[in-house]
DNA sequence: AACTATTTATAAGA
DNA sequence: TTCTTATAAATAGTT
């Protein structure tokens, strides 16, 4: 951007790099600031060297505006149906999140529980059982409304499939065929009921 | 920065607040990622416009930059030992770091727990229940150490309390006075023993 | 969304 | 690192 245009590819000289990073830093830091001033934006800004130090810059708390992202960024994935984020295959994205926090968390706890006073220790232990019966009881209600949904979806089946073996007899009484179509129970309701709960547990079978 | 210097305070004209937001934003994210380019750093900018909306760029994953981000910043804050922190009275300090990852952890299930498929659902389950028992443990050995620090420091009173009257019986033999210094009972372990435990659930008492 | 006169940012050099 | 300076890039005001 000056006495000659360069390349926006990684500097290989070290020292180039580093000269270039503060004063690139410097401006990008200040572009910030201009811009929330300017626009009454909230901004952050992480910047790690490839050194590993750390610069930030926060219009507000960063805390604050990483939460305020956090949320945004859940919803806007929550504004696309869950059926939608299945069939892109992106499934896995939430669980890696999730994965991710419980790691951190879980790590957290591995590693600095010794430090903890009895007190934090008990706030821990009741926050974890909170949430842990919280967990407990939508997996509860989700194992519920999937057996319902399969119930639902088989009477269904079972239903259309009684309309065709009709449909069928009628045309088969001209072409005098047999009727050999639905081989199961005609009580749809309670085929549903015994099937293998197990299943539920596994992938949703209506993706 | 052209036809005329600005100063940089809050636009007043909302149009022209827009307008320079989505200029400025545009150059901002581009000086962002040449730097990122240029000198090899993980940068992470997150912006909010005035309206709410979210604009952000991460050179690797938003959530890696943010998770090193909270890494460095804590390491920093517990970068004294857990000693130091406690005699300069800074023990809340690693409270707050737990309580913070503990609320966005629990906001996290909050907000994300519908979108859970039943896996993810168990695997949380199970995740929560390891560490549950085992912030349940630590509190738990903690407790009976503490218990046992007590029960030794009282035997060591009782011990002195022993050896200062059977003293002070040998003077004041020579000057005739009356004996009442230790009114407690003679057995220091009991008298531990059946202190009120909830005590020991309070601040702790050797600090 | 385009244009352009200026201001800013900055690459190379000291 | 810091300064200098020629030049590239960004952008305020205008159309």
């Amino acid at each position: 951007m000056t006495r000659r245009r360069i390349q926006i590819k990684k500097i290989d000289s070290i020292t180039a790099r580093q000269v270039t990073f503060s004063k690139r830093r410097k401006g990008l830091f200040k572009k910030a600031q201009e811009l929330s001033t300017l626009c009454d934006a909230e901004i952050a800004l992480l910047v790690f060297s490839s050194t590993g130090k750390l610069f930030d810059y926060a219009s507000s708390r960063m805390q604050q505006v990483i939460e305020r992202y956090d949320q945004q960024s859940a919803s806007q994935r929550l504004g696309q149906s869950s059926v939608d984020l299945q069939l892109e295959g992106d499934e896995n994205k939430l669980s890696k999140v999730v994965a991710k926090r419980t790691r951190e968390f879980r790590r957290l706890n591995g590693e600095e529980l010794e430090e903890c006073t009895l007190e934090e220790l008990q706030e821990l232990e009741e926050r974890l059982q909170r949430g842990l019966s919280r967990v407990s009881k939508t997996k509860d209600e989700r194992i519920v409304k999937e057996i319902n949904a399969r119930k639902r979806k088989g009477i269904q089946l079972m239903e259309q499939n009684q309309r065709m073996k009709q449909r069928l007899a009628q045309e088969q009484g001209q072409s005098s065929e047999s009727i050999i179509i639905c081989s199961s129970s005609d009580n749809p309701a309670q085929d549903c009921d015994s099937s293998d709960t197990s299943l539920k547990l596994g992938l949703s079978l209506f993706k």
